[in-house]
DNA sequence: AATTAAGTACCGACCAGTTGGTATGTTGTC
DNA sequence: GACAACATACCAACTGGTCGGTACTTAATT
């Protein structure tokens, strides 16, 4: 005990509020609007302490984009759908728990990777390259129980379970920016429920 | 005949210009990354004329997603798949076409409105609301086939037309998104196929 | 045990360039 | 000669980024 503040490994205590002060504000305005000085004033720090960290804006974005990576891995990783043994139910669960998911206000719970890579895709390479493969890393877990899914009930379509994963990808972004549009999460819900249905009809299920 | 210079309605060349110019930076870069600088720059004209016809950088956004919700409406109003006096075959023509449209670089095919929305939303109410009349425009269209095909079927489904049609637009959005993460089309396309088999489903089409 | 050296984390004044926006023209047309 | 359609010069505020300095910890040297 004794050390409240670890020894080694971190306590770099101003890295971890910029990087949630990007959490908020680009979600919210998107990563131009986000200024540097935005980013020092909401998370409490100062200029000199930002270029410590990171060297460039761009810098940030990059590491922006794999601590999302991280703390979403974290949080579906230990999420309850996990619990189903039966792959197709934990697809399902997993969409179910997405739709849940949609509370509160609109910048609360949008993506910052995809919000992110709008912006930056033709610009910034570095940081579109962060936000693909976030994206795509989620993407791959739900292929694997897609995989099995389709494996169990020996099914051989023609179509990949890649495909779908990002599919399922797409529909959830998509659903994202009508959430910003209308100002509300319904729209997104309904079409999260169009998804369960197609995932539905393509396994036969219920 | 006389006057191929129309005498009042417009003839704005350098608005017109302008306008252009926001189509082609804003797709490629987003709103807030494209100054009024840029826009004059590609444009060809100057910040005079830029503040004669906008009186904010705002109201700019606004007249682009305007003029963007015109331009894509007489572009899908003459497109082929009307030709169907099926209205199912028109909904499913409409996605052929969407996805024969995904040619060239990836800023020459995605959606000014959706792109602009994500960044916007939450600081320019202005803008937010031409995105979001954009959008539920185009799909108001769609969901007119989709209700008619409904009828023609004899279905009363528990999903409503209007939550098909907007689900439709979320997958596009979505999967432009996953291009520009992606840097290619082919994504996307797989994208509208799975959002093509899911309606053909629904309906019980081949 | 005291001193030194080095490294990390952070501060805040400062910089040149850019930002959206304005004020004052000029020019051509009805 | 009034008015729309531009052009030019200019502005304060802000942009991302630099730089010299400080406080503190750790390791090596004395």
């Amino acid at each position: 005990m004794s050390n409240t503040t670890r020894s080694k490994p971190n306590k770099p205590d101003a890295r971890a509020k910029l990087l949630d002060a990007a959490f908020s504000l680009i979600r919210a305005k998107g990563y131009c609007a986000t200024s540097v000085d935005d980013l020092c004033r909401e998370a409490g720090v100062t200029k000199g302490a930002f270029f410590h960290h990171f060297k460039s804006k761009e810098e940030l974005g990059v590491a922006a984009a794999n601590h999302w990576s991280e703390m979403t891995g974290i949080f579906f990783a230990t999420a309850p759908y996990h619990d189903h043994q039966d792959p197709l139910e934990r697809v399902l669960g997993y969409l179910d728990f997405r739709r849940a998911i949609l509370q509160g206000e609109v910048r609360e719970f949008t993506c910052l990777v995809g919000t992110m890579v709008q912006e930056t895709y033709d610009t910034a390479p570095a940081i579109r390259a962060a936000c693909e493969a976030s994206i795509s890393g989620h993407a791959a877990k739900i292929e694997a129980d897609i995989a099995e899914a389709l494996a169990r009930a020996g099914m051989k379509p023609d179509w990949s379970a890649k495909s779908l994963a990002l599919h399922s990808q797409a529909v959830l972004q998509g659903a994202f920016i009508l959430a910003k549009a209308n100002g509300g999460a319904e729209i997104a819900g309904e079409s999260i429920d169009h998804l369960k249905r197609y995932i539905c009809l393509l396994f036969n299920r219920s």
